[in-house]
DNA sequence: ACGGATGTGGACTGTCAAGTCCAGTAACTT
DNA sequence: AAGTTACTGGACTTGACAGTCCACATCCGT
């Protein structure tokens, strides 16, 4: 078991394009069945990839699991990061409340924030990845910042209106609600607890 | 693999004590390790109980699992509810907040709600352990409901305010405060959290 | 005090997981 | 085309874990 900084630099084109392929897989499993369930051999199958490739390209099974989150970290802020970045009105936050709860029913409520089930799953087992973890709920918060700031600015929102506090409640509502819409089966937990944080922002119109 | 409905029921006045003994072990370590990183042998290790005597009073590790959700639940449960019991105003609720921010920080922001984490550990995993949390959660939202409807019949809320509705924000955003306080290892987050959530409760004063 | 029911100890089995190893194949370079 | 490097396959090792088994102890009524 090796212990370099991070995994080894991408070599080739080829090789940088297959570890991506096995990343990928790898975050699709973790996501739907959870962190520890999840298998290396599992991995290997889903990719069509053999053993030793996965020891080629991670050190080890927390190697490929810090590359995993940093994978849905990207792919949950791309997600997000265009509300936030056009945000303009109460109208475009109604939209995005609307945005995620279809989300959540269209997979029938299965399955709740990737980003919020691997803190769960890790954040008393693997101190990286919960650095990593709560590194990627600070970058989320600071975009969904930028745009109650941006509401600030267009008086949207009173000047007394704090968007980095305001972003961390909006958040956790967010990943509250998912976490109780899945328990459910329901994404009634889950529209009631965004609707609250929606309210919350509005109050703070001028 | 036995699959009787249950556990056996309790048989005699010692077995009673032992398995509950077994149960709380179980519960305590499921809660600092996580449901996924307990095996039984740490639980047998735990208790000083043999093997043998796991499977005497469960029919499996689920069963087992089972119980120790009923634990947590009657102690979480337990724990919430002489605050909503005797809910009068809104200093009951700042109070309520203080103590579950302090009892975070008492232990460094280390795990985070016992429930939260089974619900987010089992759900995709075992669905009558789902449909218990679920259960769990209802109970919960129930009790912080009745709180708040004797603060509509006091007239501290407004007759408009559904407490229903309010518990399961109330409830969503202590869920996500605490899981981006596990993360962050900071209470910050649920602080906010809980008194946006407040603040949401306030919006319906009279 | 004795005999069955109830409770208890710990060795044992089968399965599955992480991680290792090395021989083989493609690819690139000159 | 030869030789070096980059990549690939899969068998193998080691350990951990859920669950089984059976011999032994302890309790209880009578």
């Amino acid at each position: 078991m090796h212990d370099e900084p991070g995994a080894l630099p991408p070599p080739t084109q080829k090789g940088r394009e297959q570890r991506q392929r096995i990343v990928d897989a790898a975050a699709d499993l973790v996501f739907e069945r959870g962190v520890t369930e999840v298998s290396l051999d599992d991995i290997r199958e889903a990719t069509g990839v053999s053993k030793s490739q996965l020891y080629h390209y991670f050190n080890n099974k927390s190697d490929l699991l810090h590359a995993v989150i940093e994978c849905q970290r990207e792919r949950v802020l791309g997600n997000h990061r265009p509300t936030f970045q056009s945000l303009e009105g109460w109208d475009d936050l109604t939209q995005w409340r609307d945005m995620i709860v279809a989300h959540q029913a269209a997979r029938s409520c299965r399955y709740g924030c990737p980003l919020g089930s691997l803190a769960n799953g890790l954040a008393e087992l693997d101190d990286v990845a919960r650095n990593q973890l709560s590194g990627a709920f600070s970058s989320w918060g600071r975009i969904i910042a930028e745009g109650l700031t941006r509401m600030v600015e267009s008086h949207t929102l009173r000047a007394d209106a704090d968007p980095q506090e305001l972003a961390v409640s909006v958040l956790a509502s967010l990943q509250g609600g998912l976490l109780m819409a899945e328990t459910a089966r329901d994404t009634r937990p889950l529209e009631i607890a965004l609707d609250a944080a929606i309210a919350h922002l509005k109050s703070f119109a001028p």
